[in-house]
DNA sequence: TGTTAGCACTCCATTGGGTCGAGTGCTAAC
DNA sequence: GTTAGCACTCGACCCAATGGAGTGCTAACA
């Protein structure tokens, strides 16, 4: 069977129905709503087709169509295709731009849970390339050492070692230098064992104080590995019922909370270099188990030099995918203008 | 009428049968449950008084009784006092020694949820009494300057400044004495207009430098009083039916996501710089309209030097008042015992 | 051949009555 | 002061009946 004209605007019309009201739509409804004047009994034989295509689906026997996860792929693919087409202007938001990142990116979600009515998520910026730009050693204290480490992009990270001896200027001048001169523009990847043995051998009795610095800036990729990631509106969930019952909402909060499996939405997109467009997951296709009745919108956004993260928007399957997707073009590409204007 | 010995224990009674349950308790029930022999219809006359003294509430005509929020007080009441008197022992926890605060926090908060089947928060520690210790300036690029700020208890901050001219390493010396001579050991709340205008002064040419510097503590001292909060198993709140509907859970889930109004418990507790004890607000005491229906217990740890932090747990009426008032015991002293050794 | 009206049928949601049981208050007896 | 007993109340649960929304199928029509 092939699905004809009259059949995708059946569909879209059924789509569009139940995305609205959240009830099975019938026949009769269809019938009156779409410009095509049909009588019901002819949507109802076209019903019957697209049903056995697999792209609707009955709740039970004598209940209208919901639409299946093939429908709505079917309906954000065709979407999808239409906003790629049209340049949008970028609407007016009430970013303050906040210089501190996580406040920027909270602000972001909350805007975003609001504006939409459905949970969303961001990850923090990813610095792909992570070259170390400048280290600094300062005494603190008589047995505190601050190291602060600066990498590209500026992000800083800073530590406090605790040094048995007192270290006088000349020292901490030379350790500076030692390590400016030794680890500066590298990549976190390029300090490797033979670097390090060579640097200690070079401090003498202050060795111990260069293995300190190596585990800080260690322990400084690290923390940039295990993602931060900014979550709001998971109580919006409450707004649709086919989603607000306990067993589920509890699962979907848990998800929201621990954060954690959230990750696998951002790795999965980040993994792939070249694909910064917008995903669209429904149902099953999650790769989030316990969100499989929802649907998951994800968009990446760029703040230059690699830096990248994720934008994800959680609602039902019955979302309004026009909207959010305009919505998440909108935000990228401001947080792009963000990144140009702060640069 | 008088609450005498019997009448408590036949309360004690309805309320620990209560928690355990979560359904209204009736006398027959009572009858059996108390080693006070006394028959239904005994127990009956007396729930009457209960009753009519308002410890005890019908939740309609025929149903057995469930404690009224006063009911609770009474219960929570003598059972801190007990807690009060026994010396407990710390039990082991398995928390790792993280040296990044947020990550322990965030530990704890889970430990406890996890432990409790309550949800929980935890407010990072405020510091009171703010004093700078250390000052730094260095060049990062030609344009960019990193100013490191230490404050007491090694609270770091770090803010690039972007500057017009380059300076030389004799400059940048000098403004890092200026600094540090004007500026270390003060509390934040001492420099003031006369301060910074003197350094200003002494700047000369480069007197906008001091002035971002300055900007940037000001700053330091901003984010440090919007108090980060860190929150764990809100989704636990299902696990009890009485909050588990729509409406309820909403709210509850909003303000755990929102966290800015769990400032509120925190804010009434640091305030009182003498209340370091374990707080219980039962229903309609709580300072969160939102929560209403639930109990919080709070506590407040302290780590040394005006250090001083909230947590809170947050469940049912009926919760487990006994076991929550012991847990958070045990981990305010896990906390401190955390500080000394790091120490 | 495609479209439509009509009809029988299905199934869910809702309603209302009936029953059951837990629990109460009251009274009278111990 | 305590208890047994009884009538009463009221929500929970079950069940059957009802109504309505929606379907599939068939026959007639253009």
């Amino acid at each position: 069977m092939q699905l004809d004209e009259r059949k995708v605007k059946i569909l879209q019309a059924i789509i569009r129905n139940y995305l609205e009201t959240g009830e099975p739509v019938g026949s009769r409804t269809i019938s009156k709503y779409t410009d095509l004047n049909l009588s019901s009994a002819t949507i109802r034989n076209e019903m019957a087709d697209l049903e056995e295509m697999g792209y609707i689906l009955q709740p039970h026997t004598s209940a209208g169509r919901i639409p299946s996860d093939k429908g709505y792929r079917l309906y954000v693919d065709a979407m999808m295709e239409e906003k790629e087409k049209e340049l949008e202007e970028l609407k007016e938001m009430m970013i303050e731009k906040e210089d501190k990142m996580d406040h920027l990116l909270k602000q972001v979600a909350k805007l975003l849970a609001v504006n939409t009515n459905y949970a969303t998520m961001i990850s923090a910026p990813v610095v792909h390339k992570n070259k170390l730009k400048f280290i600094q050693l300062s005494r603190v204290d008589t047995h505190q050492l601050l190291a602060v480490i600066v990498m590209e992009g500026n992000v800083i990270k800073n530590n406090i070692l605790h040094v048995a001896e007192e270290l006088n200027d000349e020292t901490l001048l030379k350790l500076n230098i030692l390590l400016n001169t030794n680890l500066n523009g590298m990549a976190l990847e390029e300090i490797n064992l033979g670097t390090i043995s060579m640097m200690k051998q070079q401090a003498g009795v202050h060795s111990d104080i260069v293995s300190d610095v190596i585990d800080a800036i260690a322990e400084g990729i690290k923390a940039e590995e295990d993602l931060q990631i900014y979550t709001s509106g998971a109580n919006n969930i409450f707004k649709y019922p086919e989603l607000a019952d306990n067993q589920k909402a509890s699962e979907i909060i848990n998800t929201f909370e621990e954060k954690q499996m959230l990750t696998e939405l951002v790795q999965e997109r980040l993994a792939d270099e070249e694909n910064t467009g917008i995903q669209v997951y429904i149902g099953n296709e999650t790769p989030i188990q316990t969100m499989k009745d929802c649907s998951v919108v994800t968009a990446t956004y760029e703040l230059g030099e690699g830096m990248r993260g994720t934008i994800g928007i959680i609602g039902p399957k019955r979302m309004d995918y026009d909207k959010v997707v305009s919505t998440l073009k909108t935000i990228t590409h401001q947080l792009d203008d963000l990144y140009k204007d702060r640069k």
